[in-house]
RNA sequence: GCCGCUGUGGCUCAGGGGUAGAGCAAUUCACUCGUAAUGAAUAGGUCGUGAGUUCAAUUCUCACCAGCGGCUCCA
C-alpha cells in the first residue's frame, strides 16, 4: 500500500502519520547512505513525535554532519523520487542485502518466519527491507528537522553492539514542524528539573553525588504536606503503620529472592567475601521483607485479614549512573509504601481499595487526567528475571486480568515487565518531554508468603499462605512532585504550595504590621512569608509573581488604618481590600476545595 | 554501565594559550514609594576536579566528577 497523496486532515489520521514518519527515516537513511557509504542500516521506525533510524558507523555522527545530512534529504525531496515497493523470496532477499554488506537486514530477514512476505521498498538507488507501507514519493516530505543523536544498542540489549541512532521530525509543511519545535521548547520551560531548582524546591551538590538530591524547605514543605495527606488518609483506610529499618543483613534479602533477582539494584554494606567473619548488610530496595517480618510476629487467624500495612519508607537503589533525572529518577527516595495481606476471597476487593486509593490520590493532586494504566506481565521467554513456576504465574495473571476487566478499566498489556515475583498494574505518566515513567504501582505477590514461612489459619483450620498486595498510593514522593511542578509549571495547587502568600509592605514604615497580619495569618494554619524590603511594591509584586506566590496581601497606610489586607491573586490581579478574617476564610476555603475535588 | 552534548562569581550567559567580563542577585547608602524591575557605590571567581603538553593553561590533551538528551534498567 502507498499514500499517494495528502491534505492536512490526512496528518490527523494515526497510520498516515506513522506512515509519513516512517518514510522520512527512509530519506534519512539514504542522505546518510549518500553521505557516509559504509554505514549500515539496522532499523528505523517512526514513533510518537518523529522517527528515528539506527546506523552501525565507526565513530559518531557531529552536530555538523546532522546538517549536512539535512541538506542531502533536502536533495531526496526535490529529486522527487517515486517510493516502490517489490518482493523477493528468501533467498534472493538475502543475497541481495548481502551484497549490500547490510548484515543487520540479513539478520531480519533470517527471522522471518516461513509464510512471510518479505518486502522492499526503493526510492532512486536506495533500497530497504521493509514492511511498509510508505508514501509514494519523496517529495511528500516538506518539512524535517534532525533532532539529537544517541546511542542504542542493536536489538536493545546492552550485549550487543551499540549503534548511532539519529532522531528526527518532520510534517507535511513548514508551518507545522515551527509549531512543534516552539511547542517543544515551551515544555521544557515547565522542566522541573529546571523550574524546581529555579524556585528553590530542590537543588544537587557534586560532594554528596548523582541521584542524591537535596530538597529545599519549598520542596520539602510540599512533600510534607503530601506525606500528611497520605498518611492521613491511609488511616481513614485501615492502614496500620510501621516504621522498619533502612537496612537488613543479606540474610533478609536471600529469603526474598532479591539477592538473587534484585542484587545490581541494590547498595550493599560490608565485604560479601569476608561474609563469614563479619556481617554483610544492604540498605533496602523495598519495604516489603520488613514489613512482613511484621506479620510474623504473630500466629495469624483468617479472621485477622485483611491486614494493611502502610509507611512512608525510604528506599536505596542503585542506578545505573546513567539514568539519574532530576526528581524522576534517583538512588534514594521515599515512597507510600504498602502490602495488604490477605485471603484470596479477599483479593478482588483488597485490589479494587488499593485502585480506588492510587485515584483518589491522584484526583487530590489533579494528575488523575494525566494517567494510562499497564497491566506488567512476566515473560515465558525469559525466565532468570523471575521466580517461581510457570502454571502458578499464569493462574495469578489469569486472577488478575479478571480483577482489572470486572473494574472495566481500560489498560495496555505489557509482557516482562512484571516484578521478580508477581505481575502488577502500573499507573504510567508521561513528563514534559514526553517520556513514561511508572507514578504507581500494584501488584499481586503470591510467592514471597510461602518463601517468608507466612501463614493464617483459615476456618477449615488449615494453614494457608496468604496473597500480598504490594502497592503504593501516591507513588514515590519524589518522582511526584517531579510531575507536579511540570504539570503547574511550578505554581501548585494552593494547597500543595509552599508559600500560600505572602505580605508586602508598601514601605519599610509598615514593616511591623506586615509582620503582625502575617503572624495572624499563619496562626490561621496558611504558609504566610513577608517581604519588609525596602524596595518598591511593584518589584515585589514581580518577584511574588514569578516565585508563583499564590496570594499577595499588601500592607500600607490605609491598610493599617481600616484593619483589612490588600489582596492581590497571583493569576487575577488585584481582588481590592478584604477584611483579614473574610481573607483567612477564603483561602481556607480554596485549600478545601481543591483537596476534595 | 554505554553513546553524544555540556560545566566560567548565587543565577543566566559572553570570552578565549599571556592568570577574566556583562546583566540579575548580594551588601552599603540615598529614596519611603500603592499592584510585574528606583538610583548610586561596593564586594564576590585558583574558569567542575586532577594530571599532562607548553616558557606560560581557564583556553589544548587525557582521566575523573557532575548536569542534560538517548539506550539498557526501573518507583
Amino acid at each position: 500500500m502507498n499514500f499517494g497523496r495528502h491534505n492536512m486532515s490526512d496528518f490527523l489520521d494515526p497510520v498516515y502519520k506513522q506512515t509519513f514518519r516512517h518514510t522520512s527515516s527512509h530519506i534519512m537513511a539514504h542522505a546518510v547512505k549518500r553521505l557516509f557509504p559504509e554505514a549500515k542500516l539496522a532499523i528505523g521506525p517512526a514513533i510518537e513525535n518523529g522517527f528515528y533510524y539506527d546506523f552501525d558507523y565507526d565513530g559518531t555522527f557531529t552536530a555538523e554532519d546532522l546538517k549536512k545530512i539535512e541538506a542531502e534529504m533536502k536533495k531526496i525531496v526535490k529529486e522527487r523520487l517515486d517510493v516502490e515497493r517489490f518482493e523477493l523470496p528468501r533467498t534472493e532477499a538475502r543475497k541481495l542485502m548481502e551484497e549490500k554488506g547490510e548484515i543487520y537486514k540479513v539478520e531480519l530477514i533470517d527471522e522471518l518466519g516461513e509464510d512471510e512476505v518479505i518486502s522492499f521498498y526503493k526510492q532512486g538507488d536506495f533500497v530497504d527491507l521493509c514492511a511498509g507501507p510508505h508514501l509514494a514519493n519523496t517529495n511528500m516530505v516538506r518539512a524535517f528537522k534532525l533532532t539529537q543523536v544517541a546511542g542504542a544498542y542493536w536489538r536493545g540489549s546492552e550485549k550487543n553492539k551499540m549503534l548511532q541512532r539519529i532522531y528526527g521530525t518532520s510534517f507535511p509543511d513548514k508551518e507545522q514542524l515551527k509549531l512543534y519545535l516552539e511547542q517543544l521548547e515551551d515544555a521544557k520551560k515547565r522542566d522541573h528539573n529546571k523550574i524546581g531548582r529555579e524556585l528553590g524546591f530542590f537543588t544537587t551538590v557534586d560532594y554528596i553525588g548523582q541521584g542524591l538530591p537535596i530538597m529545599l524547605p519549598k520542596g520539602a514543605k510540599t512533600l510534607q504536606v503530601l506525606q500528611r495527606f497520605v498518611e492521613d488518609e491511609e488511616e481513614r483506610r485501615g492502614y496500620l503503620i510501621t516504621k522498619t529499618p533502612f537496612m537488613a543483613k543479606s540474610d533478609l534479602y536471600k529469603i526474598s529472592g532479591h539477592w538473587q533477582h534484585y542484587r545490581d539494584g541494590m547498595f550493599i554494606i560490608g565485604d560479601e567475601e569476608k561474609a563469614d567473619q563479619e556481617e554483610v548488610l544492604a540498605l533496602r530496595p523495598m519495604t516489603c521483607p520488613f514489613q512482613f517480618q511484621a506479620y510474623l510476629q504473630k500466629t495469624r487467624s483468617y479472621r485477622d485479614l485483611p491486614i494493611r500495612y502502610g509507611e512512608t519508607s525510604t528506599l536505596f537503589r542503585n542506578e545505573s549512573s546513567g539514568e539519574m533525572h532530576g526528581l524522576i529518577r534517583v538512588r534514594q527516595f521515599t515512597i507510600s509504601e504498602g502490602h495488604l495481606i490477605c485471603a484470596p476471597d479477599q483479593l478482588e476487593e483488597e485490589f479494587r481499595n488499593s485502585l480506588d486509593l492510587a485515584n483518589y490520590m491522584l484526583k487530590a493532586v489533579g494528575l488523575d487526567e494525566d494517567v494510562s494504566y499497564r497491566f506488567s506481565k512476566w515473560d515465558p521467554e525469559n525466565r532468570e528475571k523471575f521466580i517461581g513456576d510457570a502454571v502458578q504465574w499464569e493462574a495469578v495473571q489469569d486472577t488478575m486480568k479478571q480483577i482489572l476487566d470486572h473494574m472495566e478499566l481500560n489498560y495496555e498489556t505489557a509482557i516482562g515487565e512484571a516484578a521478580f515475583y508477581g505481575p502488577k498494574l502500573d499507573i504510567q505518566i508521561k513528563n514534559v518531554f514526553g517520556k513514561e515513567d511508572t507514578l504507581i504501582t500494584i501488584q499481586i505477590d503470591f510467592q514471597l508468603a510461602e518463601r517468608f514461612g507466612m501463614f493464617y489459619t483459615d476456618s477449615d483450620g488449615e494453614r494457608k499462605n496468604p496473597y500480598i498486595i504490594h502497592r503504593t498510593s501516591i507513588g514515590c514522593y519524589e518522582r511526584t512532585l517531579a510531575l507536579l511542578l511540570e504539570k503547574y509549571a511550578g505554581a501548585l495547587p494552593l494547597w500543595l504550595a509552599p508559600e500560600q502568600g505572602r505580605v508586602l509592605a508598601i514601605s519599610e514604615k509598615h514593616a511591623d504590621a506586615a509582620h503582625e497580619l502575617a503572624a495572624r495569618l499563619r496562626q490561621a494554619g496558611l504558609r504566610i512569608d513577608v517581604d519588609d524590603r525596602a524596595e518598591k511594591i511593584g518589584k515585589k509584586i514581580r518577584e511574588a509573581q514569578m516565585e508563583k506566590v499564590h496570594y499577595m496581601m499588601i500592607i500600607g497606610d490605609q491598610e493599617i488604618e481600616n484593619g483589612t489586607a490588600s489582596v492581590r491573586s497571583r493569576l487575577h490581579g488585584d481582588l481590592g481590600s478584604m477584611d483579614v478574617d473574610a481573607l483567612i476564610a477564603k483561602m481556607k476555603q480554596e485549600v478545601r476545595d481543591l483537596v476534595t475535588r
